[in-house]
DNA sequence: CGTATCTCCTGCAAGC
DNA sequence: TGCTTGCAGGAGATAC
């Protein structure tokens, strides 16, 4: 599950062997994303130079003068560079003949992740795009203020977690962090966002600043190895203290994590610690 | 508007 | 061994 440490860690990886390069060709193996591949990306996309990679939340936007791709990785997605000749695996959808040598390909199980095509008004502005328009702040960013989860979460009945992994209060924080991130400060995920006061939240806010901000840096340990497609994601080298370990014993307490299903999402908490 | 549920899909694990 | 079944999970779409 590609969450922000591992999409920031694609994207700062594949910069240097992008930017500037001309796309001599896209092809599309398998259109059938979430979204359908646009049928016209190939002819849009060749030729085209990549003037630069970004990245909005878990969206990766690659910059051309004809237009924007924007990609996002889904649950199962990957973007790795390859020698030309590789042989392709099965679930790689998406492969560009990059004028660096290498080849770059889009490599999604579930089918989860997404290609899209921003022209006009978008690529001009892309954050007007109605899948980045109504986006909260970046974590690691100052929009991310002090203050911001407490005025948020003001009259929100949902728990507190749920409320965490809603991309329009913040970006980034997926299943793992927000698990990480409540373990850390003591929070119980279940506890009413509406009900938490604004000392525990700006702890909470610390806490998902630094636990993202070490992840990237781990992840950035796997730079020298992301091209021709040997990256682990900086997380699995990341001591996990809750998620994946539930029936465990806690670090702090030596008491047995539990599990809740919230969302059909695994959630796992100290009922010792956690309040 | 806020909240909960549904949905897409495949690999994997468990059960028989 | 090989089949069936259940499940995870990002986040937009939909239903209330």
């Amino acid at each position: 599950m590609p969450e922000l440490p591992e999409v920031e860690t694609t994207c700062r990886g594949l910069a240097p062997h992008v930017e500037g390069r001309r796309i001599r060709a896209l092809t599309v193996h398998d259109a059938r994303l979430r979204w359908p591949v646009p049928a016209e990306l190939p002819a849009m996309l060749a030729g085209q130079t990549v003037t630069g990679i970004s990245r909005r939340g878990k969206y990766l936007l690659f910059h051309t003068a004809a237009g924007i791709m924007m990609i996002h990785l889904g649950m199962s997605g990957s973007l790795r560079l390859v020698t030309p000749g590789t042989p392709r695996k099965t679930h790689d959808h998406l492969v560009w003949d990059i004028d660096s040598g290498w080849e770059l390909r889009f490599h999604d199980p579930r089918r989860f992740g997404c290609c899209l095509w921003l022209t006009g008004a978008q690529l001009a502005d892309p954050q007007s795009h109605p899948l980045l328009a109504s986006l909260g702040p970046e974590p690691l960013s100052a929009d991310f203020g002090d203050d911001h989860l407490f005025s948020q979460s003001r009259g929100k009945s949902a728990p507190v977690k749920s409320f965490l992994m809603d991309s329009h209060v913040v970006v980034g924080v997926g299943n793992i962090y927000a698990n990480e991130a409540l373990f850390r400060v003591g929070i119980h995920p279940l506890r009413e966002a509406g009900r938490i006061g604004a000392e525990r939240y700006l702890r909470l806010t610390e806490a998902i600043r630094d636990i993202l901000a070490e992840a990237i840096t781990r992840g950035g340990t796997t730079l020298r190895d992301f091209v021709n497609g040997k990256g682990e994601p900086g997380y699995f080298q990341q001591e996990l203290t809750v998620y994946g370990r539930a029936g465990q014993p806690c670090v702090r307490c030596g008491r047995m994590l539990k599990e809740v299903r919230l969302s059909a999402r695994s959630t796992v908490y100290c009922g010792h610690c956690q309040h």
